[in-house]
RNA sequence: UCCUCGGUAGCUCAAUCGGCAGAGCGGGUGGCUGUUAACCACUAGGUUGCAGGUUCGAGUCCUGCCCGAGGAGCCA
């Protein structure tokens, strides 16, 4: 008999099938019982219809439980009354594991529980939806720089030194050295850059800051792409059409998870190019009309990213920041030296920073003395410098958290839900 | 790190003024021919986060600690 999964029986209607999979759920109704069987790519319901309340198949049943690992032979068969359409008459039940006390039953749990049992929460249906618009994001990520004539260069994540300051680094010990897990790929892409003309980098990123917050991960992944002679108005360009193709993407291929969900996308839908601009001096004057109290010179903090990405229906792009507020490298403004080329892109329906980037100084000399400013040791900096030495170029680049996009596609209160293990201040576990 | 809230059955929660620790789900047993987080009946299940203290008596009040959640700062 063949072995199906459950994502394509339609192809198999009328059809003696196998299915392997785990017991979803359950239900009996004397002389006809009812089996919701997943395989990781979907749920079906499994009937056994029979007068004689002793018929074997019964039995087998009656003593299966919630996750338990099964087999399950039967003829596939269109049904409207079955969640998914298709049902399955199952002929033969293959027990390959009873599972005893499933923690997770398929009523309420609270998130410190769900989250100590993460390993096991991933089966259900909304975390396999979320993940699934996960994976979809990430191959649009790919798709878009692959497309698009960028080289995917891989950064390391053991490194010597800070790519922004060293109080959020992790620190560890490499042989008689120290060493420290990366932040960003982003210094490491400059010369990438340099080799390759457009580049990406998309992985792992560790972030040892005591933050507590929706919005926070401690191990999260970022896609930084950086390209040479290109501008700020140029990766502004770029991150824009970055996020309609991941939008559409996850829109046209994603949409039973979204569905899931409960997440209604006619918000996601109405966005097209071009996002709305903001200057920092702009931004700061409507978040103050709109009942911030910040003061120029902040930076913005969780309520004003969300002030702003309410305002408007689309995500919005605010530029040339206080150059003291950004990193180090960035290019000031040459009109306004005080300014920064920094652009941060503030998702929509009050979801904040996903995109944070700019054009990075490409002056020998300036480097040199912001080097200095910051009071970074200018030994480890010496590589970066060289790249301005030898042919030095402009060049800009940005970066986009993974996890934030995703919480904003499906509109999830927390972050927490997007990676399928994540590391949170204060648990890693599992 | 700081502020706020919380910790009671496997899970989600209740317990009035300090006075017999309880319900739903899940487990077990039985019933039901189309269930949709099925339903109905019965049943087992407790070191009330930990350590002290006050009291005739503490889940409830006090002190300290541990753990968790929400928020702030910082950031993608």
């Amino acid at each position: 008999m063949k072995w199906v999964y459950i994502e394509d029986v339609s192809q198999h209607n009328g059809q003696e099938v196998e299915i392997r999979g785990w017991v979803y759920n359950k239900r009996s109704s004397g002389k006809v019982r009812f089996l919701l069987v997943r395989d990781g790519t979907g749920i079906i319901q499994g009937t056994v219809f029979h007068q004689d309340k002793d018929f074997p198949l019964f039995k087998i049943f009656d003593e299966l439980t919630q996750e338990s690992s099964v087999i399950v032979r039967g003829k596939v068969r269109e049904d409207h009354r079955a969640p998914g359409g298709y049902e399955l008459e199952i002929s033969d039940i293959e027990v390959i594991q009873i599972a005893r006390d499933y923690p997770i039953t398929p009523k309420e749990h609270s998130v410190p529980f769900l989250m100590e049992h993460r390993h096991l929460w991933l089966r259900s249906q909304k975390q396999h939806a979320v993940l699934q618009v996960r994976a979809e994001t990430v191959r649009a990520i790919r798709d878009f720089f692959d497309g698009r004539g960028f080289r995917l260069m891989d950064t390391p994540i053991l490194t010597p030194s800070a790519c922004e300051g060293t109080t959020t680094l992790f620190e560890t010990q490499y042989f008689d050295q120290k060493a420290y897990l990366s932040q960003s790929g982003q210094l490491y892409n400059e010369a990438t850059a340099a080799a390759f003309g457009k580049v990406y980098c998309f992985g792992p990123t560790f972030r040892a800051e005591k933050s507590k917050t929706r919005r926070h991960l401690i191990e999260f992944w970022m896609v930084e792409p950086e390209v040479a002679f290109a501008t700020l108005e140029d990766i502004i360009e770029l991150g824009q059409d970055l996020i309609m193709f991941i939008l559409e993407r996850v829109l046209e291929r994603r949409k039973k998870d979204l569905e899931i969900l409960e997440r209604d996308t006619a918000p996601l839908e109405k966005i097209t190019k071009p996002f709305p601009r903001l200057t920092y001096d702009q931004a700061v004057k409507q978040l103050v009309e709109h009942g911030s109290r910040m003061a120029y010179g902040d930076d913005f903090g969780a309520p004003e990213e969300t002030i702003l990405s309410r305002i408007y229906d689309r995500p919005v792009c605010v530029t040339h920041f206080p150059a003291k507020i950004k990193a180090f490298y960035m290019q000031p403004d040459p009109e306004r030296p005080d300014l920064a080329l920094g652009v941060d892109f503030m998702a929509s329906e009050g979801y904040g920073e996903i995109i944070g980037g700019g054009q990075r100084i490409h002056d020998l000399e300036l480097l040199e003395k912001r080097i200095k400013e910051f009071n970074l040791p200018l030994e480890a900096y010496e590589w970066y410098v060289d790249l301005r030495r030898y042919g030095t170029f402009p060049h800009s680049g940005f970066g986009l958290g993974l996890e934030r996009t995703v919480a904003w596609l499906c509109k999830l209160p927390h972050i927490r839900e997007t990676i399928p293990f994540p590391r949170l201040l204060y648990r890693i576990y599992p």
